[in-house]
DNA sequence: TAAGTTTATTTGTATATGCAAATAAAATTT
DNA sequence: AAATTTTATTTGCATATACAAATAAACTTA
């Protein structure tokens, strides 16, 4: 059954859930070219472009809870993709060597799940969309 | 920080999740008052409509696997919200009665989360955007 | 400077969701 | 009617994410 024809096609929770559900399994496609799940992908490469960005900014960034965040660098520690430094309370995350050879190959990800997306949806369409859905997640993020 | 600041602001990955994730927060908010996470919620609701629907058909309405609806039922019979009968391989879903004298309620969380958001939103942006997402996501779907 | 408060991060625990395999019934084919 | 295929559902296991509490460091204030 389509979306639209649902009893709930018109509610803002189902609709964002669902949409949110299909677009990561079209994501988690496209990572798999590096082995890794969107989330530590994108986590890996605001490391790469941050050097040493703390879990708290990572947290704000990407919108996910501290905890979260944690859990995520865990993984990639264990990967050899991140290692973490202490100095008294904070934490500076930052890429490996390992991680650092393999980002051209994640901006090809990257790009290759744009182009498929946009593929599908249109350029103009899915880039109007994008914003509107960050407009109104601002507007609820309070 | 803003999502649409977000050096992933553009992604259609990154801003479905995180609209979709800060959807699901204040939708949980909306279903406290009859002690319910949205998505037991929104399968409740289902059930109370067509008693006695199928979970396949469940899953297919819900956008859900049906591996999925098979965990969120057996919630819904410890909670004596609802009961499976079996016949050879289809199995039917019930509401029970305790369910059905819920379903007022569940119509108010729907009703204030609805009026919540759009409060937040307006009217017209957030139907026209639920609608631009349903249609998006049933383009990607399959 | 000691006491209290705030900030940064991690840990313990819970929940949601999915994939793939298992099970079992029904439908189809030979 | 036996063998095969398809369909419906459940189960085992894995992962993502969050909340709340715990920890620990740094700041503020008296």
């Amino acid at each position: 059954m389509k979306i639209t024809d649902s009893k709930y096609g018109q509610c803002l929770y189902f609709t964002s859930a669902a949409l949110a559900r299909k677009v990561e399994k079209l994501a988690i496609e496209s990572w798999k070219a590096v082995d890794l799940p969107p989330s530590y992908a994108y986590l890996l490469m605001a490391v790469l472009e941050e050097p040493g960005i703390q879990p708290s900014l990572l947290s704000a960034e990407l919108h996910l809870q501290p905890s979260t965040i944690t859990r995520l660098i865990e993984k990639l520690e264990e990967k050899k993709l991140a290692v973490r430094t202490y100095e008294g309370k904070i934490t500076n995350v930052y890429p490996t060597p390992k991680a650092k050879e393999m980002q051209p190959k994640m901006k090809e990800c990257l790009n290759r799940f744009y182009k498929q997306y946009t593929s599908l949806l249109g350029e103009e369409e899915s880039s109007r969309l994008v914003q509107d859905m960050g407009k109104i997640a601002d507007k609820l993020g309070k």
